[in-house]
DNA sequence: GTCTATAAGCAGATAGAC
DNA sequence: GTCTATCTGCTTATAGAC
């Protein structure tokens, strides 16, 4: 059991995760209930600790993977020897559609880590540190160039990521503000990632 | 007690409440513990229910509290009757401060926000709507006029509000990945804070 | 592997002395 | 108003039948 890929669970496992993965996405480590996410999978509250055998245990399992999903793409991404453009044209478009696939991953690992920031402090976070260095070195290289906006290449990207990463965030308050319902909100991300891309190039490079 | 104002609490009813602010914006409604509040306050656990009441109580307050600060005073700035530049500098620099005075505020309440996303739903956030729209509409208006960039309105206030806010949301990524630790970090978004207004007048009006 | 019943521990809440 | 001691209920976790 312990060492079995993906695709060899059995369909109980998987159930469990998949009902783990929302509720604990929903509602925190803390927020969530073994109850609940039993339900959720239609099985026997017991079952959760024949497979995972603690709440601790599952949680981990969850965030991993969360973390998994987010991360190192990204960072592969940043690191294709393409002209800067084309790479940010290719990391905006590419970032927002792992997004889009995983709205509730960036709120869920935010809070989690702000509750125990040394957890996983070390897991791959740094290492996607050493391989963004590239990617800032080159936007310093285009700004003496002055082929970009002016500012420090930190600030940029954090720009970039804000842009793409918050509205997943905020989506309660926006939806309220903007007064759009469920559809509509979906609408608006799905304006904003067609057109977002494009808006990045032309803000960043002059 | 119960309608004292502000200055005339008793400092242990105080104590307590900055300390339940800390531990319920760091960890969360369900990740806070009572002794841990009472622990930071230096004072004794029964105190806390014997001026709150319950858990729940406490907790409510802090909420209410943080939205206070967080959400009327924005909308104030978005409706003072000036060009849009000037409206623009005049918000977006304001806002940084409040919420450079309040970092820990926007991940709390949209954590949990996305627990229960009716709580206080219509409190004060649908207001917050209505007074947002005047300003959307300046935007269409200078949008005609050819005078800002070629995005809906919406997408624009949405980039705005994501550069500003994200950052103090991300914090904990972003200090691994820029291998900063706090006072570095806390430089950054100094530089930030000064550099933002400029920018955001730059990237959205042409 | 799956269920029912139950144990064990913890955190919020209260009683009551001072 | 503040403390110590205690209760209660909930939630995780386990035992054991099938």
């Amino acid at each position: 059991m312990k060492e079995e890929s993906q695709d060899e669970q059995s369909s109980t496992e998987k159930k469990i995760f998949e009902a783990a993965r929302d509720v604990f996405q929903s509602k925190g480590l803390e927020g969530a209930r073994m109850q609940e996410i039993a339900d959720k999978a239609k099985i026997n509250k017991s079952m959760l600790h024949y497979y995972y055998r603690s709440k601790e245990k599952l949680f981990e399992k969850v965030y991993q993977l969360s973390l998994i999903k987010v991360i190192p793409q990204i960072v592969s991404l940043l690191n294709e020897d393409l002209p800067l453009e084309q790479k940010l044209l290719n990391f905006t478009t590419k970032y927002l559609e792992i997004i889009r696939a995983n709205p509730d991953i960036p709120l869920f690992v935010l809070h989690e880590l702000n509750k125990n920031p040394t957890r996983l402090k070390t897991f791959m976070l740094n290492e996607v540190g050493r391989k963004v260095q590239p990617f800032l070195e080159q936007l310093r290289q285009e700004a003496q160039k002055g082929n970009t906006v002016d500012l420090p290449a930190e600030q940029i990207l954090v720009n970039i990521m804000s842009m793409m990463i918050f509205p997943f965030i905020g989506r309660p308050v926006l939806q309220v503000i903007f007064e759009m319902d469920e559809d509509e909100f979906d609408r608006f991300i799905e304006e904003r990632v067609n057109l977002l891309p494009e808006f990045i190039v032309r803000s960043t490079l002059k």
